[in-house]
Order: structure tokens, then sequence, then C-alpha cells
DNA sequence: ACGTGCGGGACATCCCGTTATT
DNA sequence: AATAACGGGATGTCCCGCACGT
């Protein structure tokens, strides 16, 4: 069965690209048709919302993406939150010296430009950062946390590490990444 | 006429809650002006480098203004560092409640946008960020912290401070600075 | 829809007959965009570069275009200079005539402005120039110049016309051509 | 006496030195008033008429002191009319060669812009050209050329020099100037 | 699914001329 | 005679969304 054309595909991939580097607004349609390669007579084809839907799409994508990886990470680390938390912290750490400290989070990005104008987006947004913070409290909770403390120690894992991009990418250093690791860990339960 | 006018003055005021509403690319030059009432054949009087030059006057002025209530706050909690984060994290969120969860963060919306982009602008981003770690990590000694580990805990405090600003526009829910408060004053000192 | 839209040739007659009144600066895009009737959304569909590309267009048109005419004067006088140069003098002042003493050069015009600035279009310029120098000193030979001279009269011929639509433009008066005629064919060898 | 501030005299030169490189149009208020590092706010002071009031009078200024060089020339080759078209083109390709091929003629540069649009600014253009093509032809009758011919050869001579002046910023090569001495001293009567 | 072209508006920038103040 | 500031418009550039035809 052909599968549908990689234009879509790559028109994805280069404006969450886009999006994490210069944000939303700063993110022409030009460009993403340019740096993808993709044909731009089509894109209204692939894309008949236009930028937002793209955005939409982009959002879910990255969301998921994002809840894969925790799992994959708690998975690893059965049992072990401290372990999990550390390991979680250097696989931001370790994206953001290979981007040479230039990728941000789609969700901050298009949050910061986009939240208080566009519910629907904003929903989505808000169902990626309540994907990851699940995901982890689920493991959290696993590894011997209370429910509630697992969820509330989730959220601000996530909340640290949304404001460690940003620390990261403006300092061009990411110590940041290993203070969070140490902090959170300071109270997590022997594994 | 007035010897010295207030547009720059307005016209700052109006970027620094437009950049933190919308960020740095989606907000217009026109916008600020329309908004601020200030005059526009005179802007380029007033801001020579244009909408960098003023983007770069908010970004100091905002950090000038945030580490000045850090170290307010700091004066009003003399020696008890759980009562300085709990406060500066409610601070955050009446803020946020008041604004009807509009307001980010000037460094978070403007970095997102520039960071690799631009370094000028970037520098300044930084020694905002820096000026309000710094002064946190000043108290926390002041507190009781050993020297690194207050240097650690404030760049935790700042990360999950711009974060939860994140967290809390995309949900429409300020709990996060709760949970913020919560756990990173369960390692603090007793007063 | 036509495949292959007019609006570029349009913009381009446009363009040239106000670079030959106005001059370059002072010609808007809008006024091209307005006058020529073409569209404004596809103008940087047709010429990405903008202005300068359009202008660099512009030029190289009217430098064929004048190397074309001189060369279908030149089979019309065919072995005699003299003749040659005083059709090419009364065609210049026929068309300042029609023109109601409006019409200057591109290459005066665009140069005027851009010579010492732009390398590039000065290069396109000297193109221009140089075409109808050769094509001149061409002819000239063949009526029995030899080389040098004939380069020299060729550089000379073309100086004096440029020089004269200054003159016939400023003073609204076309006498300056036949001044030329008279005096570039005093010395001309018997056809 | 208190000689008039020299702001004017600043200005006016600066204006005179843009219009020879760029042109009326692309040359703003903004750079006269800083290149000439005149006073900004008293510009309309000294020229109430604006940009037009500053260019007529660089316009007078120009076209007198080129009248000057040209009766100073006349006087220093009296009788000699093949010497004296010498002279000019050679102050002509050395004026041209020392600015770097930068510097264009007044009349052609305004002109080229304003002939058709601006009656008092042309008429103050062709008086200029006028008195060059008076003074020269004054001299070439006291050479022994009859009137007629004198004011025509004038006309010629002028015309030759200011088109010169475009190939030559165009080409960067002052070798039209010698090629115009060479031609239009060939039909000279002796000394 | 894709290239070409259109429509109209917005962008940051810079312009020239005029004020009130000194 | 100069300053600081304003008013409003124009600049070139680029945008997003949508038509066509293939």
């Amino acid at each position: 069965m052909a599968r549908s054309s990689d234009a879509r595909t790559k028109a994805l991939a280069t404006a969450e690209r886009l999006f994490r580097i210069q944000g939303y607004a700063a993110t022409g349609l030009t460009q993403i048709i340019d740096e993808s390669g993709s044909p731009k007579g089509s894109f209204y084809f692939h894309f008949p919302g236009g930028k937002d839907a793209l955005a939409a799409e982009v959002i879910d994508g990255y969301g998921a993406r994002g809840r894969t990886l925790i799992e994959h990470l708690a998975e690893q680390t059965k049992g072990d939150a401290s372990l999990f938390i550390r390991r979680l912290c250097m696989a931001f750490a370790d994206e953001m010296r290979r981007s040479g400290f230039t990728l941000g989070c789609v969700v901050q990005n298009v949050g910061g430009e986009k939240a208080p104008l566009h519910p629907e987006l904003t929903a989505r947004l808000s169902q990626a950062l309540g994907g990851w913070i699940d995901a982890i409290a689920v493991h959290l909770e696993a590894c011997g946390y209370a429910a509630v403390e697992a969820a509330q120690h989730a959220s601000v894992v996530i909340a640290a590490l949304e404001g460690a991009r940003t620390l990261a990418r403006v300092q061009r250093d990411d110590t940041i990444f290993h203070a969070i690791a140490a902090v959170l860990t300071a109270t997590t339960p022997a594994p």
C-alpha cells in the first residue's frame, strides 16, 4: 500500500524544528516549505487548515514522542525513581548540547505566543504537557510514591525541565540540568 | 511641549506587556505604538536601533525589576528560606491568576525566538536570569545554605518558576506554583 | 488562467519607462505596480531579488534593444558613416521630441544613483554601454575607419548622445542632437 | 562682521557631494544632516523651502563654480581652442579619477529625476548648463571660430563631457575623456 | 499532488516637514 | 539658532491563503 507522500512528513519535521528554534510567529510558511524541500503548491492540500493546522499536528506529534521517551526511560529504570529522574534530565541535557543550545520546547514556544489567544491550540498544548506529567506520575507511583506526591513531583519535574531549557539556551550551558537532577532526587524514596 | 515626553516609557511598558503575552515576533511595532498611545513619527527618535533596541531595554528593565522583587521578598523573610521560596512562588501565582493566565516571562518568550539567533539580546537575557539567580542564592546562603548548594538551589527555583509559567498558562491553573513551593522547600534547613 | 502571465513583461516595461523619466530611487515599487496594472501579491514571485533584480532585467533589456536599434540603422546606411551618425542622432532627437522631453536614459539615471554603490548593477550598465559602442565601432570600421579610430569615435558618439539627453531634457530643446550630428560627421571619410 | 553660520555652507557642500554620487531622491535630509555634522533642529531655519530649496542653491553654486573653472581655463589658453578643450577634458578626467569614479554631475543627476516634474528646478539646471556653454562659446569665438560654430561646438563639448561622466563612472575608466579631447579637437583652427 | 500566479494586507524602517521650547 | 518631539505617510519586503491548470 502506498504510504502518503513524505511532503507532509517533511513539512511537519521542519516546522517542529523551526518552532523549537524560532517560535511560531517568527517561522513563515515560506521558510518551512523552502527548508523542507516539500512542494509549495500542495501545501494547502496537505494542510487545509493552514499554519494553525500544521502547528496542531506538530504539537500532537511532539507530545506523543515526548511521552514515548518518558515511558521508555521508565521501563529502563524500574523501581528507581532517582535514577529515572537523573536519566530524564540527562536526556534533556544531551539534546540541548547536541543541538548547540538551539532547541527549545514546542509547547513553550507556541504556548508563549498563542496561549491566551487560541483556545484550541492551547488545549492541545495542555494535553501534551498532561501526557508527560501523567507518564512520569505513573512511574513515580510504581516507585513507591503516594499518588498525590507522585503527581505533584511529576509536575514539578516537567516545570523545572521546561524552564531549564530557557536557562540553558540563554546561558549556553547545560549545568542547570544537573542541578535539577540533584535537587529533585534529594527526597526520592530508596529503590 | 513637554521637554521629556513619556512616549518612551509608555512604549516600553506596552512592549513588555505584549512580549509577555504574545512574544517578540508576534508583537508588531504598530501594535505597540497603537496600544501605548505613543506617537508613531518619533519612534525611531526614541529608539534609533528599532525593535531590537526596544527589546533590549525591555529586557534590562524587566530583569532589574525582577531582581528588586526578589530582594524585597528576601528582606521580608530574613533567615527563613522556606518562607522565602513559598512567598516567591505565591507572588508568581498571584500575578498569573490576576492576569487571567496570560502573562508569560519576557526572558522565556524573547529567548525562545532569539536565543540562538541574536547573541547581543541573548547576552542581555542571560544577565537578567543571572541577576535573579544571584539574588536568590545570596539569600539562601544567608539562611544557612552552603555556597554551592545555595547557587544550585537558586537556579532550580528559577528554572521551575519559568517552566511553571508555561504550565499555568497552558493549563489555566496555578496549582503548579504550590507544587513547586512544596517540593523545593522539602529540604530547606530549619530557620 | 494563463500559464505564463504578462505581469512580468508589463512590470518591466513600466519600470523602464519610469526609470527613464524619474530615475531609480524616485520610482517606487508601488508606482510600478500601480501603473503597470500588474498584481502586487506576486511581485516577489516574479522578481525574488526585489527592486534590484527588476532593475537588472530592465538594464539588460534596454541595452539589448539599444544595440538592436544601432545594428538596424547600420544596415540601412551601409558604407556611409556620416549618414549613419546623422540617422542615429535623429532617432534620439525624435524620441526626445515625441516624449515631450521627458525620456532620459536608463544607464544614465540608474548609473547616476548606483554606479559607485552597487557593483553588480554597475557591471550590467557597463555591458549595455559597451554593447552600443561595439556595435557602432563595428559599423564605423566597415565604413573605412581604422580600428582604433572607430572605437574611439564610437565611444565619443555614445558619450555625446548620453549627455545630449540631459541637455535636451533640461532645455526642452532638441537642437543639441543636430549639433552633435554636425560636429561628429565633420571628419568622417567619404562613403 | 560675523558671517552666517557654517551650518548652511556645510549642508550645501554635503548635499552637492551626495547629489553627485547618489542623486536627489536617494539622498535623504537625514543623511545630509548627519554627514555634514550640521545641527538638525535648525535645518528649516536655514532652508525654509526644504529639500527643494537646498537643491536649488546647490545647483546655482555648482553652475557658478563650473563657469568659473571654464573661464579660468580659458584665460590660461588664450587663442588656443585645441589646448583649451584638452585642458577641460583633463580637468574632468582628473576629478573623476581622484574621486574613485564616484562623482557624477549635479545637473545630470538632479535633472534625470526632476526635469519633467519640477519646472523651477529645471530652469535653474538649464541656466547652469547655459552658463557653461556660453563661457566656452565666448572663448572659442575668441580663438577664431565663427559665432554659430562656436556655440554649436561648445554645446557638443558640454554634451560629450556630461555623457563621458556616465561612461567613466560605469566603466571605471577615464579614457573616454581622452577620446573626447582627440575627436573634438580634430577640427579646431590652428592657434 | 503539484507549479504558477494572484490578492491584499502587514511588517520594520525611514522619510520630510512642523511644532513648542529654549 | 538649536533641541526634542511629533504627525502621518511612503518605502521595500514578505506574509498567508487561495485560486487556477496539469
